[in-house]
DNA sequence: AATGAATGAGATTTCATTCAT
DNA sequence: GATGAATGAAATCTCATTCAT
């Protein structure tokens, strides 16, 4: 069954989510799940190949779960907009939060096919974030003035810190539905 | 000598910033300096320890060098004020650009020993920020409803945006002077 | 059927003659012959009886194959008598020439199982050797005074240096029609 | 000490001969020399990598060890040379004779850098008996008409022959002296 | 203070074999 | 007969750390 390597990213990230990639141990990760160590290496080819399809299937979620299409919806705000779509990427940061966290943590760890993955998943958010750029530009909701460097880095870095300054302890919640809001305002306010 | 466990803490940067914590070798930081590996030993009780020590003394130069007397004059604007402790960060970051990045890579990895001494320097750029913001409303800079939590991911963030974003091609220069006043301008518009 | 077992037996040969018993996996044997690998197991009790009896097979293939009745026929020279024999031997490690790489490679490997079969072999060949050698001496055909060590030296020699020799690149073709009557030639000349 | 490496290549050779080399496992050698298993990987940067410095070693070996002067002595019968050139073979063989074993053994073992090594020290036994074979013809001391191929089957294969079948029994001993005249007596009657 | 050979616990990975279906 | 997922013992190799010199 296709599960039993869903039970293994699962146990995977558990671990990882707790120790980090570099001390979590294969012998953990199949003690957690009930199989053997040799079980493991059927459905992945290292502890490193694994990690490889998780961001990789992480990078796919995002891809999946961002929903750009309020962004042509006219009959609302500017402000409302941004709310919706930041709610949306701390909606699947929150959902995703043990992997964002794993995926964030490890991040720039030097080595060469970690590098080319992350490098992939990187074009991809900005990819997200120069069409809400874009089609803000295009619909005269924020000026021209603003390049697109100045945007991301302030849009995605306000997000991130939240997400990043909370993730540390996981469990301490964010009011999603208000911070949206805030940070939106805050956007428009200074982007206008 | 002194000089000794600079050079080891000189060398090991060099490699950190290279390939990352976990990539790297007692055995590459000692050939670097070119010293035997017991020499090693004589200054650091083990790597975790230069690792820790290297964290310490970075939440220290943190500390010592972002001023914020700037904060105090009431000659300039509040615009100016953090045009200029914007510009103060990001010198910070890139004087220490290497130890920025080595630093913010193993930043969450979960060890207990470093989970605290990175506790002790969230704390102090906390502080920080903290100062800045609290300055702020007293003058009456910024409106009095924005919270703490607010203004720190917001000011934070889009700094760490930028330091992390362009850390990872390192080469890669960001014109200091201007972005610094033009944070300044998006902060002060989104606050005032 | 019996096929099956066949079927098994000439994949683990090709095989074993690419990359050697040592280096090669049960895995690969099922994989070519596109049956499970608890399948194998219905066949063999390990992968080490099928070689086993694969030498055993190659013994049984030596003894039916060399044909000693020349020896018997006094119408033809001692020159024509060990050119057709030699011929004969040249023509069966040509035709299982991939079976006589295997077994010389892996001939010595010492383990209690393979040692005793793989003396067996020698005993078959060293009989066939030994009754081409009397047969030699009893009709004066050379001199009494070499001894059947030497016989099997020489005569054994030239012919497992020209198979092995030739062996390491297989397609390298001998002529061995030319070659027989050569091996032959020379050997009468040594010991007449 | 250098001496340590050779302490380990002593050790890893008793035990190939003992084993063969896929047989032998690295915790047998690290056993039998004494040592922990880290020590074996400061001086050998593998299994492997011990095995093609043994196989080296041997190839350099060879090449110090075989006299070939005795061809240029005008004074001494063809006979004689090829005596004295065999004993000093079988002497070469006697007193590396686990060496020579294991290598043979091993020989043919398909691993790509395994081939490499061991076609060079084909090429440098090839070239000893070619500059054998081409004194010969040189100095009309065999006939023309034999072609390299066939002297080097001939008489390398003798040679291989009686170190191969008494390798398996190690103690068998050979009357090298005698055996080298037999040897050259046969090899003169069938080329001159 | 400095050395560096030696350590050995422990990590990843392999693969012949089993057994419930 | 046939399957193939699962096993787990055992192999190779790593590397932070020690300690006699």
């Amino acid at each position: 069954m296709g599960d039993r390597k869903e039970e293994i990213l699962e146990a995977a990230l558990d671990i990882f989510a707790e120790k980090g990639y570099f001390n979590s141990r294969v012998a953990e990760i199949v003690e957690r799940v009930g199989i053997a160590k040799g079980t493991f290496y059927l459905y992945f080819n290292s502890k490193k190949a694994l990690f490889l399809e998780m961001i990789n299937r992480y990078e796919l979620l995002i891809e999946e779960d961002i929903d750009l299409e309020v962004l042509k919806d006219n009959s609302i705000s500017l402000e409302d907009k941004l709310s919706q779509i930041t709610k949306n990427f701390f909606e699947f940061y929150y959902n995703n939060r043990r992997l964002t966290n794993v995926i964030n943590r490890e991040a720039v760890s030097i080595d060469d096919d970690f590098f080319k993955e992350l490098q992939k998943m990187k074009k991809t958010t900005d990819k997200i974030y120069r069409e809400i750029y874009e089609m803000l530009i295009k619909n005269n909701e924020i000026s021209a003035e603003n390049d697109f460097e100045m945007f991301i880095n302030l849009y995605s870095g306000v997000i991130s810190s939240y997400i990043m300054r909370n993730s540390i302890i996981l469990e301490r919640e964010i009011n999603i539905e208000k911070r949206s809001q805030d940070i939106a305002r805050y956007i428009v306010r200074a982007l206008k």
